[in-house]
DNA sequence: CAATAACGATACGACCACGTATCGTATCGT
DNA sequence: ACGATACGATACGTGGTCGTATCGTTATTG
């Protein structure tokens, strides 16, 4: 029925012009909040369809008749947690990398986003969509930012002309989930300390 | 069989002096294993003691024996993962870091490492004392490892007297748990970047 | 008002894993 | 031989989770 012929409004006004009560946006909100919550507290196996209908407040149906299932729940709950870094003011590489590792530090005290990397390493494997689909939208774009800053530095020669960015970038993000882990947060100097130390170099002149 | 009890063994004598079939260390050999490799596989959540017992060719009681609980398992199993990194030879910081992280690079490459940092990560509120006594046991002597080389370089004047162990400490092991991902195999050459671009820096002369 | 669809609640059957209990059998010390 | 204990196998009860189905109710369109 409908197809209509008022195509010049797009999908959405379909949506909407259907039949029968609408979808409530305010059940939309809360699973996903409360499928964010429980992640954070218990991980991904963990977290189960009953519960997240619980604390939402809402009954399972409404549940399954926006997701197929667990997985696909969990993947619209983690695509919903936006975690942009901050915008490389351009001044320089010293001050821009402190900026983006601090930022990075404040998510990680974030028990969602630890799971996040726990996720990533361990249990991925058992769910290759969900982390393909969470590498490619967060991981490399986040990757990117810090490879742009450290590029433009090799060209202003503020860095080193033959700079590995690759690694350069493995030491500082890793910087961070090597100390990020349950009960022992990274302390907020953290940044200033490994950006300081990796710009001057270990050896002796 | 068996060995006798000859020897001056104290409270294992002790133990080997109790009547009836003593225990079969082939059954505690095959537990273990089997432990190992369901946990490489699937993750502490996923691992189940039928299963275990299934792999180990073994009933659930012979398990139920020896360990309380499946966290116990697991407890024994990740401790008796040893994986000791190679004593520095001391001849120059960069070449025992080197072999350092190759040692690292290549423990990461196998699974049932790999899960550990997700453990350690993630999982690891939901085991308490597995993750204390793991991270007691096995992170922080490994740590100790290099902190010590990059002391010994500081002293012998290699490395600047200002160097910050604790973040090139974190840079480097943090370097290789950023890079090993699920299909994402750290390369041979990483550890000789990574090192080479901490010890000369990323800043221009 | 009638048709329609989403709502919360709840019951259902299937499955899986836990930890316990009980088999008959095998292997030890005495 | 005998008692003791471990062995593998298997059955059991419990509890949790899945995904489906079915309530009566509520909101929206026409």
């Amino acid at each position: 029925m409908s197809t209509a012929g008022k195509v010049a409004e797009g999908k959405a006004a379909e949506d909407q012009r259907r039949p029968g009560r609408p979808r409530s946006e305010e059940a939309d909100r809360a699973i996903i909040k409360a499928t964010r919550e429980l992640f954070a507290e218990s991980g991904a196996d963990a977290l189960c369809i009953e519960k997240v209908a619980a604390r939402a407040g809402v009954g399972k149906s409404t549940i399954y008749r926006r997701w197929p299932g667990k997985e696909d729940l969990l993947l619209a709950a983690i695509a919903s947690m936006q975690a942009p870094l901050p915008e490389p003011r351009g001044r320089s590489v010293r001050e821009d990398l402190r900026a983006l590792l601090d930022a990075l530090t404040e998510q990680s005290a974030d028990p969602a986003r630890a799971r996040e990397f726990a996720l990533l390493l361990g249990e991925g494997s058992r769910y290759p969509r969900l982390m393909d689909r969470y590498t490619q939208t967060w991981v490399e774009p986040r990757r990117d930012v810090i490879r742009s800053v450290l590029r433009r530095g090799v060209v202003t020669g503020e860095l080193r002309e033959d700079t590995d960015v690759e690694a350069a970038l493995f030491m500082l993000v890793g910087s961070v989930m090597a100390r990020s882990r349950y009960g022992d947060p990274v302390g907020p100097g953290h940044a200033e300390r490994v950006v300081d130390c990796l710009m001057a170099g270990l050896a002796a002149r």
